[in-house]
DNA sequence: CGGTATCCGATGCGATACTG
DNA sequence: CAGTATCGCATCGGATACCG
C-alpha cells in the first residue's frame, strides 16, 4: 500500500484524541502521582511528603487532571478541618499496568539509549 | 532544574531517567513519527506529506531526538540532491509494541474517560 | 531536497503569598 | 489541611525566511 491510503482509510494513526489523552497522563507530574496512589491511597499534603520536588501548583494541577479523566477518585471527609483522600480509580489501575510495561522496556533499553546517545554526540558533538 | 533528592529519598520512584527518556519519546510528535517509519522507511519530505500538521522544525527536532536514543537510523544516499532516509531500528520497534497497547488502552478507556469529563465538567463546571 | 536560523505567542512549572 | 492567586522565567512549537 501507499502512503496516502495508510494515512487516511487504514487503521487508525495516533489520533488526535489519542494524543490529548496521553498528554494529560503522560505528562511530568501525573504518572508519578498515579504510581503513589497505586501504593496507597493519600491525602494532599501526604503525597507532597511521597514526592518532595513538586509544588503545591503543579500536584493540584495532575490531581485535578487525573481526576478529570477518571483515574483518581478524590474522597472528601468532613472532618473539622476537612481532610481529602485521593485513591486510585479502577480505569486508573488498568493504565498503572502499561505504564509498569513502559518503565520495564524503559530500564531494560536505558543501556543500549546511552550507547546511541554517546555515538550520536561524538559524531555530532565535534 | 532541581536536585535529585527524590532519587536518593528511598525506592526508585519514577526515576528521574525514566521520565526523561519518556520525554524524549513520548512527546507531541516522535510517537507519530515512529508509528509511521513503522509502516516503512521515509523520506523527509515523505513524512511531512504523511504527517500534514507538523511543522519542518519539530519534525527535525523529532527526527534528531529519536536518531539520537538510537530509535530510528538516518541514512543518507549521495544522489545529486542529497536523498535521506530514516528508518525504525530494532529498539525502535520494541518500543513500537509497547506504544501499540498504550494506544489500545487509550482507544479502549476513551468513552470512559470522555463519560468521567462530562460528570467533572457538569458537577464543577457551574 | 533536507534542512538551519530567527521571531514570537502559548504553555508549563516553580516560588511565593494568601485563604476557608 | 487543602487548596487558590499571581508572578516570572523557561521551554515548546508554529510561521517565516534563508541555504548547500
Amino acid at each position: 500500500m501507499n502512503e496516502t491510503t495508510a494515512a487516511q482509510a487504514g487503521h487508525p494513526p495516533i489520533a488526535r484524541e489519542h494524543r490529548e489523552l496521553l498528554d494529560q497522563v503522560l505528562d511530568k507530574w501525573s504518572l508519578l502521582v498515579l504510581d503513589r496512589l497505586c501504593e496507597s491511597p493519600r491525602r494532599f499534603n501526604e503525597l507532597r511528603r511521597v514526592i518532595p520536588t513538586v509544588s503545591q501548583k503543579s500536584l493540584t494541577a495532575a490531581l485535578r487532571r487525573l481526576e478529570r479523566n477518571g483515574m483518581v477518585d478524590r474522597v472528601v471527609i468532613a472532618t473539622r478541618p476537612v481532610a481529602v483522600e485521593y485513591r486510585v480509580s479502577a480505569l486508573g489501575k488498568t493504565l498503572q499496568d502499561l505504564v509498569d510495561a513502559l518503565l520495564g522496556w524503559a530500564t531494560v533499553t536505558m543501556p543500549e539509549v546511552e550507547r546511541a546517545r554517546e555515538a550520536f554526540d561524538a559524531e555530532h558533538g565535534e
